[in-house]
DNA sequence: ATACGTTCTTAAGATACCTTAAGGAAAATT
DNA sequence: AATTTTCCTTAAGGTATCTTAAGAACGTAT
């Protein structure tokens, strides 16, 4: 129920922190933008699905999940306001997902298809600077979630969660936090009783 | 020991495999690469040196190795003929590196530093494509290696290697395939002879 | 209020994998 | 060939984490 002024706001303030956008720049972005509202466990991306998009997250919680043979889901990743989400692997090589993206909240999504930022990187060249970045945070990211899962016990992961996003705590269930971190809910169960 | 037009042509078909490239274009970008030959157990990068190349392997094994609190070390990769080795993140960011690359054999090594790459770039246009796509498959790779962890038991992620990349079995003590799966060598040694 | 689904906890027993310690085989060096 | 170093295996006992099963607490709809 955010009004667009307010949201081409929220998006130039995101993309200040990475380099300068007028708002005349801002503005011709946003043109290729789709805006779209979604209520909660509505599926953005299905499974066997190719990712054609970019999803940005104006309010709201998204996660990425599949399901494993036992029929537990796992999660993979959850993304909140002013994060990106999305398959890159699907997106870049036109390949069927292996996990779906869905919202555990209801939530405002900016999207952006591959066409259209095609078009977008001619109108506006400083975006691919934007955009490059953003892939290397993604990547550097990416390495830093193994390690992550490399480096520490169950317990120490569960504590950087705490220590680094705790608004994920606030905002989705135990039993989901414990299947991002690796953890049967009856072991963090266990494992937050002993502080 | 391998000549200059041999490795020549052995970079001119590992890029044949993405792109065509022409023997001039090869040429051109043969220019900006230097050729070195290391004995076994040499270092290419240092542990918090900012890595400054990109290395492609003619001949030989490199690994990328950290060293624990526990003074254990871990190995993150091995590379061998015709793959890239680099820490990436450290190469794009411009920040230490948080692991060593040396080599495991005898090896013989193509290195491009950040400046002579982007002068190639200017003048092969088409050897932006080739590293965009390089990076894809990196990331790609990243990706396949998370989920090989995640998903895999120990045993699983042996038989794995043994299937995907029998030749690592051949070229690398035990303990270090233990270290690159994360298992104990008693505990690979366990697996093995259970089948 | 009652009822039903969702989420969280507790506890007992199982299992995958680790730690430590030691000996033996193979490879490299003298 | 002898010696040293590197590598691999075996075995006993331990720990982190899972599985299963059940019940308690909470939330939301009737």
């Amino acid at each position: 129920m955010t009004s667009a002024p307010k949201i081409k706001n929220q998006l130039k303030s995101y993309i200040n922190r990475y380099i300068p956008f007028s708002t005349e720049e801002t503005d011709s972005f946003f043109k290729y933008l789709a805006i779209k509202s979604y209520s909660k466990k509505e599926i953005l991306l299905e499974t066997n699905q190719v990712c054609k998009q970019h999803f940005f997250i104006i309010e709201g919680l998204l996660r990425a999940h599949y399901t494993n043979e036992k029929g537990t889901d796992k999660i993979i990743q959850f993304a909140i306001e002013n994060w990106w989400m999305t398959n890159l692997e699907s997106y870049v090589r036109e390949t069927p997902s292996n996990f779906t993206i869905d919202t555990l909240e209801k939530s405002t999504i900016l999207s952006i298809s591959k066409d259209n930022l095609e078009k977008a990187f001619i109108e506006i060249p400083k975006l691919e600077r934007l955009f490059r970045i953003i892939a290397e945070n993604t990547l550097v990211a990416i390495q830093r979630k193994n390690e992550f899962y490399m480096k520490l016990s169950s317990k120490e992961r569960f504590l950087t969660l705490q220590r680094d996003i705790p608004d994920f705590l606030q905002r989705v269930p135990m039993y989901m936090i414990a299947s991002y971190l690796d953890i049967t809910p009856e072991y963090l169960s266990e494992i937050r009783k002993n502080l």
